[in-house]
DNA sequence: CGCCCGTTAGCTAACTAACGGGCGGTGCTTTAGT
């Protein structure tokens, strides 16, 4: 980074950034894609924010939630001499927003920052083109991989977006860095030719233990008994709103200041809640995953996980709300097998053949059609329209380019064709879901060290097991069953390695543990091979 | 996928087992009416 840029940084911000942020910065300023995976609390926004200081034009900040996006704007204001910072979503007032566009134009407001949906217009993608955008920002970018598919489909129209916007060089940062959301962050957001930076995933404070239940009765009761005698503020995850309230009930009456929290609430009261955790007036917060993005609270010191979440990103980036202070940590997992059916069904919803009927049918044999016209002509509302959209455009049945939507030229002909190749594809989809709930599965169930498989499925690696989780405790870690814990594979199969399989095509490498090796496929998701047969049969090639 | 809850059949008069329908998470937006 050059000294003048550091000099501006110590002087705006009163910063000194570490190598790793530097890097990134230097990057950008190239004109280079960046994906920096780094922890939350390392710092990542100090990036984009220096990086503006040196850019020729304002800085978009892609951010999932409107109340980050607010935090983010007073965390700038703090610092006096700061470029201004605005926000375009809808609780704005339409003067407050005019006066925001006005300085976007102006060349004096430098950060923009908005959701994705507010993106999908036009007219705002023209208004920052107009603007001469330097730099797209996403922030907490495995949503692209979370939320695009179904639940906030506009995730998926980033893409085209940096497109339309002349191409600016666009940085991801999240904490999230498994292989799967990794790739699918770099394709989705057109990405070309990313610097990626990973910063250690491992948190050495937080402590791992897994505790197994058969019965429904029994865990509830184990959960409580645990968490009525655990020291310090702490959160409680649930898979259901109804449990939130049955546990926060319970935990009151064993005498701990415990409220619910899931995203039915009504605002207020979720941010009441919020402000009594982060002040120290409430013990334990018993939540859905609402609770998570945001929620920056140093001393948290237990996260206790009553039901088993969807995969182990999920898992981790729940985990790591505890100890970000350096301190003690726990994470507990409190598991039954049957709980991840409930993870199966959300996993799983592919949109009706009547929705991908009516959207093929909407679009014109000849030409192309906007996107944002389809849902009137489709007759659905326009978030299923997304989804389904998305859909069809991923199985290859329409394509999406800057004049809109139109139908592939060599692709099905009528809407039944269309309807099902897209349930086909929607099953390989599914497949690799189920692939990811398959090792959050594994991580619950092993015998090996817990850290050592969650940092492997995290593509870094920890030659020794760890000594701070249950495994580890019990000694079974340093059995035979232990994780990478020999390593001699490695020169064969390392980390990261691509490799192509005869049935399931190009993979990656996740680990290898003594006798097997665990590769992500793209059509096929997590797949554990024995070593000997990949060997004997030549399964694998390196590519 | 697995649960909860209400209905029903079966077999005998008050209850039980079996069946099946409904439900379950995450947030943007935007508009009409107080």
């Amino acid at each position: 980074m050059q000294n003048e840029l550091r000099t501006r940084t110590a002087e705006v911000f009163g910063w000194e950034l570490r190598d790793a942020q530097e890097t990134v910065v230097d990057a950008v300023l190239e004109g280079r894609d960046a994906l920096a995976l780094m922890p939350t609390g390392s710092g990542k926004s100090a990036i984009y924010q220096v990086a503006a200081l040196a850019l020729d034009g304002p800085v978009v900040v892609v951010s999932p939630l409107v109340a980050l996006q607010e935090d983010q704007v007073v965390g700038i204001e703090d610092h006096p001499d700061a470029p201004r910072a605005v926000t375009i979503n809808a609780t704005r007032a339409h003067r407050e927003l005019e006066d925001a566009w006005d300085a976007v134009a102006s060349g004096e407001a430098r950060y923009v920052f908005l959701a994705p949906e507010q993106l999908a217009k036009d007219e705002v993608v023209d208004r920052l083109r107009d603007a001469g955008v330097a730099l797209v920002t996403v922030d907490e970018a495995h949503c692209v991989s979370s939320w695009g598919h179904d639940f906030r489909p506009d995730y998926l129209v980033l893409g085209e977006v940096v497109e339309r916007l002349g191409c600016p060089p666009v940085l991801a940062m999240t904490a999230t860095g498994s292989t799967p959301v990794r790739a699918e962050i770099v394709e989705r957001l057109g990405m070309r030719d990313p610097l990626v930076v990973a910063t250690g995933f491992d948190r050495p404070n937080l402590r791992f233990e897994v505790q197994r239940h058969t019965d429904e009765d029994e865990k509830r009761e184990a959960v409580i008994a645990q968490v009525a005698g655990l020291e310090g503020a702490g959160i409680v995850y649930v898979a259901t709103r109804a449990e939130t309230l049955v546990y926060a009930d319970e935990l009151v009456e064993r005498g701990r200041r415990a409220k619910a929290y899931h995203a039915g609430l009504r605002v207020r009261d979720r941010e009441h809640v919020h402000h009594e955790f982060l002040d120290g007036d409430l013990d334990v917060v018993v939540a859905t995953s609402a609770f998570g993005m945001g929620i920056d609270k140093p001393d948290v010191r237990f996260v206790v996980h009553a039901d088993v979440p969807e995969s182990v990103d999920a898992y981790y980036q729940e985990v790591g709300r505890a100890g970000r202070d350096g301190d003690v940590g726990l994470a507990t997992l409190h598991y039954r097998s049957e709980d991840l059916g409930l993870r199966r069904f959300f996993a799983s919803g592919s949109p009706r053949p009547a929705s991908l009927r009516a959207v093929f049918d909407a679009v014109p044999a000849d030409g192309s059609i906007a996107r944002s016209e389809v849902a009137g002509r489709s007759g659905l509302a326009a978030r299923t329209t997304g989804r389904v959209v998305n859909a069809l455009v991923d199985a290859g049945a329409l394509v999406d380019d800057r004049d809109g939507l139109r139908r592939t030229a060599d692709g099905p002909r009528d809407a039944e064709a269309a309807a099902a190749l897209a349930k086909d594809h929607a099953k390989e989809r599914e497949r690799v879901e189920e692939s990811r709930i398959e090792m959050m599965r594994r991580f619950a169930e092993t015998s090996g060290c817990r850290r050592q498989f969650l940092l492997g499925y995290f593509g870094d690696e920890l030659p020794e097991p760890c000594g701070n989780c249950d495994t580890c405790t019990a000694g079974t870690a340093t059995g035979a069953d232990a994780h990478g814990a020999d390593g001699s594979h490695d020169a064969e199969w390392p980390p990261d390695a691509p490799v192509e399989h005869a049935e399931w095509g190009r993979g990656t490498v996740m680990s290898t543990e003594d006798d097997r090796v665990t590769v992500f496929f793209e059509s096929a998701g997590y797949r554990t091979l024995g070593l000997a047969d990949v060997t004997e049969r030549h399964l694998l090639e390196r590519v």
